[in-house]
DNA sequence: TTGTACGCGTTATCAT
DNA sequence: ATGATAACGCGTACAA
């Protein structure tokens, strides 16, 4: 046998037509009222042949291809990687097949991404970079979205007109802010890279604001030894201490960096991390962070999309998930504080 | 506007056959004898509608999807995160998109997972776990698709007349061994769970016998307590001081297991791991482990996989991408070493 | 430039 | 009751 098994080869060996077979292997109403005989015959011919309906051609009928679309910077990084991984399930338990597509942290690539992902017919998209808005250059893409109501939902950010599901930074903010403040830290630094994560950032600021601690900006370079000149800083006298790095992955990097210089974290240096990658907790010491609760992010996430499939006219709808902070022993722990967990 | 444009949509909108803006658009050579203005106006109107021609349809058409599919264990796991994330860039550069499947480490859900691939028509598939070969039960997969020659590599191990692509770890692994013989030791635990890493383990046993070392076995449970598990029996008198563990990750949790029962690596215990995960290298200390060339892997594999789609009567090949020893800081290291790198 | 057949599975309609 | 016929979706390619 050479070449993929369709449904007329099924029928042509079973001496009926296609439309029969069709009928008898998707169990429909119909089929009940077909001779035993043939439903067997039915059966057992396509096992014999392997046979495997195509989704090409269900799809091209029903306009339907159970696919969605996940468009992150890249999963070798540890968070998008776990991010991806829960999507995968996510869509998996609604019976659709999650495409995942790397946009490389990259405006145009995400565009292309997205293109791709339209061209493929994905049925919704979940989009975690920050490229689609009306802000950005090139919006014919978000606009033909908004226009054909297609199902879309970004995660972490949000656009006029498209559905959302973001992180809530301010209660585990809130309780990391807390944590430093009653070490007794009056300045806290923080590290920007790549795209700004402006709810990360916003978050931060207000509650810095409200405890009266002064946010110190470290701007991260791009590349390996981003995070070793901040550290050079760092060292030096009228830096801060206490440091909130806004990924795991930057944040475990820089306990590294300072151990490297024959500092010790936290002893002489309270850090804090953002996401709550599984990593974190193997390394040494394990990582104290603000952990997003992934799972709630993409099965709501996942939700949303499925209820924008099947009604077109869905209006927008914005929801968040809340933060915690994560308290293991990246930061000096005096035993009277309460929060966090 | 509502719902998806199509060719037809154009079509009616400059009044011309569909036909002609298919041809129009995919710039055949039978385009150019058409009149410049009636390309022109069919340009424009497929950037106002935004146009996204419908590979569902194509792939119909022309039998083809210009899809991979992959399929792993799940991309939570740093190592095969990493792995997708090749795979995707080495598909991209083929021009072909790539399916990420992930079988969570089960034999059942992976025959799943290549059930969906080939129903959605990938035109081939890379397969990284260790369920589809003829000894396996349920081998009808396996049967039909050496029987439809449907084009499969198989990632790190092989099958009777299947493709493979397979780190060589021979290299790698003398240099371990005889880094940690090197280091006085007789006698090296190493670990195992979940599928059985035959081309590790085999390797690890020859490499052994060629130097007269004991290789002590040591199964790890499932769970997050399998390495504490282990840690606790090796910190008792009779067991090796020197580790090698088949993954990197696994390695990770036990020097940190270690770290937390009070032992220090590598003064107390030499401790190697397998992968070369970007991960290692800002683990503290340095990770010292045989590194896979994942860049390499990858790319053989959809470089045959394109091969073979372009010819289905390739005969199967199997390749091997030799692994070096990465020696950082998780090995003592007496200055007179001088393999590695 | 256009009309049309084609790929494959679905479903409504029609014939025995 | 049982099963066949045909139209459909969308883009492609070849004959007209």
């Amino acid at each position: 046998m050479h070449g993929r098994t369709t449904i007329s080869d099924i029928a042509r060996e079973a001496g009926v037509d296609k439309s029969t077979v069709s009928l008898v292997l998707n169990r429909k109403p119909l089929a009940r009222m077909l001779k035993d005989d043939t439903k067997l015959r039915i059966f057992e011919i396509a096992k014999k042949l392997n046979y495997q309906p195509s989704l090409v051609a269900k799809s091209l009928f029903t306009g339907k291809t159970m696919t969605l679309g996940l468009v992150v910077g890249g999963i070798e990084s540890p968070f998008f990687a776990e991010l991806a991984n829960t999507a995968l399930e996510a869509a998996d338990n609604h019976d659709y097949y999650m495409l995942v597509s790397a946009s490389k942290w990259n405006f145009e690539r995400e565009r292309r991404a997205l293109r791709l992902l339209l061209q493929r017919q994905t049925d919704g998209i979940i989009c975690a970079i920050g490229g689609l808005c009306p802000q950005c250059e090139h919006h014919e893409l978000y606009t033909s979205i908004i226009e054909q109501h297609y199902p879309m939902v970004l995660l972490d950010y949000q656009a006029d007109g498209l559905s959302s599901i973001c992180s809530d930074y301010s209660v585990g903010m809130n309780e990391a802010v807390q944590l430093l403040a009653g070490n007794g830290h009056t300045r806290i630094g923080y590290c920007l890279r790549r795209i700004q994560w402006n709810n990360k950032e916003k978050a931060f600021l207000s509650i810095c604001g409200k405890y009266n601690i002064e946010a110190v900006k470290y701007r991260q370079e791009e590349g390996t030894d981003g995070i070793n000149k901040i550290v050079g800083e760092i060292i030096k006298p009228g830096h801060p201490k206490a440091f909130l790095l806004f990924d795991d992955s930057s944040a475990i990097e820089m306990i590294s960096a300072i151990k490297d210089i024959g500092k010790s974290v936290p002893e002489d240096f309270d850090i804090i991390g953002i996401d709550g990658i599984a990593w974190g907790t193997s390394y040494r010491p394990r990582l104290t962070t603000i952990k997003q609760d992934l799972k709630q992010l993409m099965n709501s996430a996942v939700d949303l999309l499925v209820k924008m499939i099947g009604n077109p006219d869905w209006k927008p709808e914005n929801f968040s998930i809340p933060t915690r902070l994560m308290i293991k022993n990246t930061v000096r722990l005096k035993n009277n504080y309460k929060g966090g967990f």
